[in-house]
DNA sequence: AGCCCACTTTGGAACGTTTCACAACGGCCC
DNA sequence: GGGCCGTTGTGAAACGTTCCAAAGTGGGCT
């Protein structure tokens, strides 16, 4: 009833342990004849590998693991297709761990997946300074941060959030916008806290009211539409004309619940996202949104993680930063009026 | 240099190799001074429990996988998450495995999978016929399907896809439509098959022409916009007045193209999605789409296989089966013209 | 002082592979 | 007919845990 074990596969087969591996690894090292009779051995028996025993005595596990900060945001799940490519390409199977924002959760899995001694780990951190991150690389584990930029010690691919968000908030500015608001959090994540360190960058050059921020809990489209309450509750003369939001889940939430309150899209409140996921250009206005170049940033985080696990001495760290762009669409965009075909 | 094992540990603390193991699994039976010298010493050489060794001791892996068929398809991460919160519950991890709609990468998966020996396995399969699940099976392996119904010998939990299609076009049908189109493929993806059957169904029982079939590649948005085009590109007289999609993402390229090529929605084009994931009501045209109940699908998934894994013998397989459930937008809603505000 | 007992600690077997040095077996040539 | 060789197959060690039976320690009681 248990398993069958290679014990097992040899004793039917009429053969020794070591001819039954030899089989498995060096097939053309063994005779024909008895090649067979093994594998007809392993057919009857529906004898399965152990990969623990394997792993156990070989060392190497053959997999890598994407800890995704929230698996349900589109962008992650294109930066993972990305590095799929590249773990096919190198023989990887790719494991998606979804930290959904949650320290704990996220922990858990850095935990796990050491301890099964993975080839290597991509992480989007929920922090980035979690000391657990730098320990993990300290042993010897391959770590590469994912769209956050890294210390020297570390390998790192990221966009440059400060960037992005003195180009969406610019953008808005040029547009006549003078009350912006920020709709994003919490804090303590990295990319929100550049982004809005960009828009007030770029708020500093113009003759603007300071950012209002309207800080969040996680960064989904619940809390984006519950910004948009918050924004609708406002009288017209305090209310933001328009709102930059740290990702497209925020805003596509937030931009639906305006609606619904009656708000008009620029007209009453312009929108900016972030990221450019797929979903952002068939919004109901369509998202002008800070475009990131996804997939090649996963595929960037696997090649370095690859190129990390097979030189491991001499390995020298980089962290590549890519440049954000912005993408113009309806929701920022004063249109003639009535212009529907 | 090589990553110190307990045997270190124990030297290090001076004591015998039982000893650290009773420490890290019966703390409580370890004199206080010896457990703090152990301590200490795990923390000085950076000791990290090998789960290959403990795994292939202890026979068990406290790890299950979600094979989906498409991660990029927001509804599979929903039922990803439903499953995520049972995994939590119950201690285990959960790992997402993207099966990208590839067969052969699938089946990678699975092999891999059973070979590390995961105490049990979910999918929504490419091919709900691979006979590779019966084997996975049939040797011991705990497998729910989602998504898809199943046979006596497997648990499943689904929703009634011919029913979703039928809700679909018995929609379009009452709203007047009697020249429909679907919109999806491949055909040997069940789902597609089955809603297929029940937009069928339904139109047997009115006085419509015969269902145009679309079949695309894939699931995804590039392909709904592909259908779009093909569609915009029909004279008026033989062009479907709506179109029932395989799934949302599908529905949402359709509706951007549409749009973007001069077509009214739903005035030109009526749109019904399938799978109600979060951007289909924030979609340019609000998406009128089948849902289904996403987490508890997924919980309802994960908790069929934890029964089934701690069971062991005598378990009965259990077919769970939800009903759809057509929730209407704009995008098949007439509505009266000049509707702004 | 001698016993018993409870509490700790120890040593070694076992889990299922891979790897490697070496044995067995023909066959060939001189 | 003996020595050699190449081809196949074998056996045992090792990987890092967990678990268990048994040994060691000391204190309290008689």
């Amino acid at each position: 009833m248990a398993a069958p074990s290679m014990k097992d596969v040899a004793a039917r087969a009429g053969v020794s342990l070591g001819t039954v591996s030899n089989v498995l690894n060096r097939p053309d090292m063994v005779a024909e004849r008895t090649r067979k009779r093994v594998v007809d051995a392993i057919a009857e028996l529906g004898f399965v590998r152990n990969e623990s025993a394997r792993q156990l005595r070989g060392g190497t596990s053959r997999t890598l693991a994407y800890v995704v900060l929230d698996a349900r945001n589109p962008f992650f799940t294109d930066v993972a297709a990305g590095a799929q490519q590249v773990a096919d390409a190198a023989g990887l199977a790719l494991y998606l761990c979804d930290g959904g924002e949650d320290r704990a959760r996220q922990a858990m899995y850095l935990d796990l997946l050491e301890q099964q001694r993975v080839e290597g780990i991509l992480i989007t951190p929920v922090d980035a300074d979690d000391p657990r991150i730098a320990a993990l690389a300290g042993r010897g584990t391959p770590v590469v941060v994912v769209d956050r930029g890294a210390g020297p010690d570390r390998c790192s691919v990221s966009v440059d959030d400060v960037l992005g968000g003195d180009l969406a908030v610019s953008h808005l500015l040029d547009a006549g916008h003078r009350r912006i608001a920020f709709v994003g959090g919490p804090r303590s994540i990295g990319q929100v806290a550049d982004r809005i360190t960009g828009a007030q960058q770029a708020l500093a050059r113009a003759d603007a009211e300071p950012l209002t921020v309207l800080e969040t809990q996680r960064l989904d489209v619940a809390e984006g539409r519950r910004a948009g309450e918050r924004l609708a509750g406002l009288p017209t003369s305090r209310r933001p004309t328009a709102a930059f939001c740290a990702n497209d889940m925020l805003a596509l939430g937030l931009l639906q619940q305006a609606v619904r309150l009656g708000l008009r899209v620029p007209e009453d409140l312009a929108i900016v996202g972030y990221d450019d996921i797929e979903f952002a250009a068939a919004a109901a206005v369509p998202l002008t949104s800070v475009a990131q170049p996804r997939q090649l940033l996963g595929r960037t985080a696997a090649e370095l993680m690859l190129a990390e696990a097979r030189h491991a001495m001499g390995h020298v760290h980089e962290q590549r930063v890519f440049e954000p762009e912005l993408v113009v669409r309806d929701s920022t965009r004063l249109r003639p009026l009535g212009g529907v075909a």
